[in-house]
DNA sequence: GCAATAACGAACAAAATTGTGAGCCTTATT
DNA sequence: AATAAGGCTCACAATTTTGTTCGTTATTGC
């Protein structure tokens, strides 16, 4: 999927070792995965709950960016024991949980400006 | 550019109404740009300073994710005056310094991840 | 027997992002 | 006269991300 050696991801790998920023946002943009994890945290921990919140994912998708996660080590898949056919659920792990509040505040800053706080510059430089 | 049809921006949509959380990292997600506006709060704030920042990033690149940023309202241009050919600056609206220390919180939260605290689940659930 | 639920995977297609090559304007310097 | 600095823009090509279709496993309910 991925290749090696264009200018793309070159790019990619130089800019995640100026500084862990960059690969921090890499992991958590991609257009469902910082909702899904809230979500997570919000208890909605099983696939077919997330689908539930999520109306318009198809699964296939919503199985790519669970992946993805668990790739990137923000969650885990656990199977549910003793269910048939066998029950998936999601868990955070610290490293997950630990972005939450970053997401909260992420979340409030675009809010605040969605609602109209007003925007300059301070002109004093 | 954009289909206004398309799934992916009916998508995009929704996730914007479901949480500013999600438009927040629409805006700050992209190859360079969280860099850059980091790059700037740290005096880089010329054009050709970003460029010796960013050794790989083409003119039109840069050119294009400075105005997506300005788009934002993260940072706006500046003329400066009396300098001939015309200079310019990028400066931060208080949205865009708002953003910093979430940056800066994303960055830390890397960090220490990338250099090996133990990651676990709580598995008191 | 047939559909539904839960949880995906592979292959492919559509759309979006990112990068490339070239060109433009003005002034100062060599 | 040619080159460089500073700051861009356009059209197009390469790459990547996102979405679609179909198929799978196993069990319960009608």
């Amino acid at each position: 999927m991925r290749k090696e050696n264009s200018t793309n991801s070159i790019n990619e790998q130089f800019l995640f070792q100026v500084c862990e920023l960059n690969s921090a946002i890499a992991m958590i943009s991609g257009r469902w995965k910082s909702q899904i994890v809230y979500s997570i945290s919000q208890g909605n921990n099983r696939f077919h709950l997330l689908r539930k919140e999520l109306p318009n994912i198809s699964e296939q998708v919503l199985g790519r960016q669970l992946k993805e996660l668990e790739t990137h080590a923000i969650l885990v898949k656990q199977e549910i024991p003793e269910t048939v056919p066998v029950g998936v659920e999601y868990i955070l792990t610290n490293k997950g949980l630990d972005l939450i509040p970053i997401l909260e505040s992420l979340c409030n800053w675009g809010k605040t400006y969605a609602e109209g706080k007003e925007i300059s510059v301070c002109s004093i430089s």
